[in-house]
DNA sequence: GCAATATTTAACGTGTGCGTTAACATTTCG
DNA sequence: CGAAATGTTAACGCACACGTTAAATATTGC
């Protein structure tokens, strides 16, 4: 029960355009909260709130950097991906489970469908 | 570009429980519209907006059943898994590409990835 | 023909998610 | 110290998603 909660924040936080274009872009580095906002023409609270999502999913973590504490670095986490993939298995063993009944219905729609 | 624009139906499809709920229950075998509704304690009307998302996005299918044609019974589509799964790889790559920062990292916080 | 069944569409209320501006820490450095 | 910089909350507006009831559309069977 308390997977399939995650499972629902994860793909809830994926369901936004902004929030998997952040993701997309910190696949090629860490980035500063306000340099995503600028990346987005958006305000920093907007994009703030988003990384708290992606932070309390655990899809992203911050990382403090040294020479100024007032900048945060996030990156990402492989946690939540892992989940969901684990859950995309199981759909996708359907497939295997079920090609018979698959098969069969490729046979009764054959001809009935096509052009 | 449309490719995007799937993935986000997809994702928006999935965030919420009860079309999982759905499309773990069409994993074992296809039901019809009214068995999906009672089995989530709700009116046929809502269920029948979900089917039709699910419909949109391509996760399902309806097939009509020869000896009632009042009866369609849904089934589940393989594309948009396939296409969520193309984006996780991508994703997922990133430990690939970065696995040296990530190694370091992971020594930081103890991660869990097998290789 | 007409009542019953299965499903969808229409109209409506309500909550929530996302963006903006304003105000609030905290940190840097002239 | 005090102004600028970085980031987060707070308060607000708006659009949209999800559920309900009522009405519409087919289709079955007496």
């Amino acid at each position: 029960m308390g997977a399939a909660r995650r499972l629902d924040q994860t793909l809830t936080a994926l369901a936004d355009p902004t929030r998997r274009g952040v993701i997309d872009l910190l696949r090629k580095r860490p980035r500063r909260a306000g340099e995503l906002a600028a990346a987005f023409e958006m305000t920093p609270p907007a994009m703030s709130r988003h990384l708290r999502v992606l932070r309390q999913t655990g899809l992203v973590e911050e990382e403090a950097v040294d020479d100024d504490a007032r900048v945060k670095l996030y990156r990402l986490r492989p946690e939540p991906f892992s989940e969901l993939r684990a859950w995309l298995d199981e759909v996708e063993a359907f497939w295997g489970d079920q090609l018979d009944a698959f098969k069969a219905h490729a046979e009764r729609t054959r001809g009935r469908k096509g052009p």
